[in-house]
DNA sequence: CGGGAAGTTGAAGAGCGTCAAAAGTAGTGG
DNA sequence: CCACTACTTTTGACGCTCTTCAACTTCCCG
């Protein structure tokens, strides 16, 4: 049943283990070709300053499923993800999850107030991101006030994304909430680069469901609904074109038909 | 029907109207005698600083239903709140609401990366407000790198708090719901020094309602229902009494009967 | 191909929303 | 002080959306 790898960090009881798998291909200045810096915070780094965080960068893959650190785990390290898809989740007891965010190429991961994170991260697809330890981040933040400025606005940014999401589950339909989801997605995808319309869907239709308060058969029902009307199509399940985007916008906002 | 006083800031229109209300009993020197001060963000600063900070600010009162600012109006000042409390809201175009948050003395509000505020703003009970104009406060915590690292972190803590809430709007029943309201608002008056256990309520039960992603009449059901458990007590409308902390505790985690 | 996971579809039921009305509360003025 | 009004809260009846459970289909990878 269990088919997941074995987490990176194993948090699990009260040693700190650090199983890290550098990746052979990783260059010796981590961050001279990095394709996503112009995105990504470490934009607002001077070429000296680059190399200092390329000095304590750790390059590091994860396959699908593999689990990157647990909610309640010592929060020593922090990420950046530069290439494939993840996502970060709470759970409840009993089981129930709520994924409060997925993550792409530029964004970053495990900055934590608390000496735990407050929630978990997990791999989608194949993941490349960029580890640093907390502490020596921290330093750099000290040294770097751009750093420092242009993490509080990422900061703010998530404030309002996590803020519209609290509409979303509080507020809104589960049609509204797909055709919300497709667009955001699709929004962010064009903002990163990233092919956009078809947008690319990595995760599944549970994962969906987790996100937006949904079980996964109303997911599913609500995709066929929106394709019987012509409103978007399925090029496969994991790639989807926004037929008229208006009208995605209009009941995405509660003016749907 | 609108006995709603008019907003402390009309950006209805392009015109950018301040229609401050000094108060009378201000202070010259307003952080000197501030009682929220080793709380709020301010407790960063020096007593050199704090002269910086109390040049540019305005205090200024709120009536009940007052608003402060509205969703797409121009970002141009900052808030700290120091006695009363406010909510936090966004609108669909069809009049739901979902509030996205509380503020009591020593929260902050209006810290936007764009021109124009995420969220609307409005006082519930008498509020009072230490007002900045935005730009002379970013020249502050340019000037102040401690004031600007405390800021990031009460960012994260609100990012943590937001995601916590998502696990609430998507995962939760509405008693769940209500026993983590109830909990979070108790633990936070007790942080904060407010009198806890019976915590102060000052927000109505269609506030509760639109913060829980509830109708109102299930708000007061669930409410009637935890009374009849002898789980709560309503001191008065707006003072309720948890009578087994453990029991809320495990209601709002999930593990309840 | 073949097996297992992921996705889809159907039927039935639960939980919460909606509508409506009663009860409680607060503010106002005689 | 009490009556009058308006609003908030509570309670009840009913219906709808979404969940749950189950079966079936499709997709994917060895």
């Amino acid at each position: 049943m269990d088919r997941a790898p074995r987490p990176l960090i194993d948090n699990g009881g009260s040693s700190t283990l650090l199983r890290a798998i550098s990746r052979p291909e990783a260059p010796c200045v981590p961050c001279g070709p990095c394709q996503v810096r112009p995105l990504a915070i470490c934009s607002a780094l001077t070429s000296e300053e680059l190399s200092s965080l390329a000095n304590i960068v750790s390059p590091t893959g994860l396959a699908p499923r593999q689990p990157l650190f647990d909610e309640r785990g010592a929060a020593t390290l922090f990420f950046f993800v530069t290439a494939g898809a993840m996502k970060i989740y709470k759970l409840l007891p009993d089981g129930r999850r709520q994924i409060t965010g997925f993550l792409f190429a530029s964004d970053f991961l495990g900055l934590a107030q608390t000496s735990t994170y407050a929630y978990s991260a997990e791999a989608i697809t194949r993941t490349d991101v960029c580890r640093f330890r907390r502490k020596e981040f921290e330093d750099l933040l000290d040294r770097f006030p751009r750093l420092e400025k242009k993490l509080l606005g990422v900061a703010n940014d998530e404030l309002a994304a996590a803020q519209e999401q609290m509409l979303l589950l509080g507020r809104k339909s589960a049609r509204e909430r797909i055709a919300s989801f497709l667009l955001a997605l699709n929004e962010k995808a064009a903002r990163c680069g990233r092919s956009s319309n078809p947008v690319w869907i990595p995760m599944n239709r549970s994962d969906i469901g987790d996100y937006l308060g949904l079980s996964t058969e109303t997911v599913s029902r609500t995709f066929t609904e929106l394709k019987l009307a012509r409103i978007l199509a399925l090029e496969s399940n994991s790639k989807i074109r926004l037929l008229d985007l208006d009208v995605i916008e209009s009941i995405a906002d509660g003016n749907g038909a």
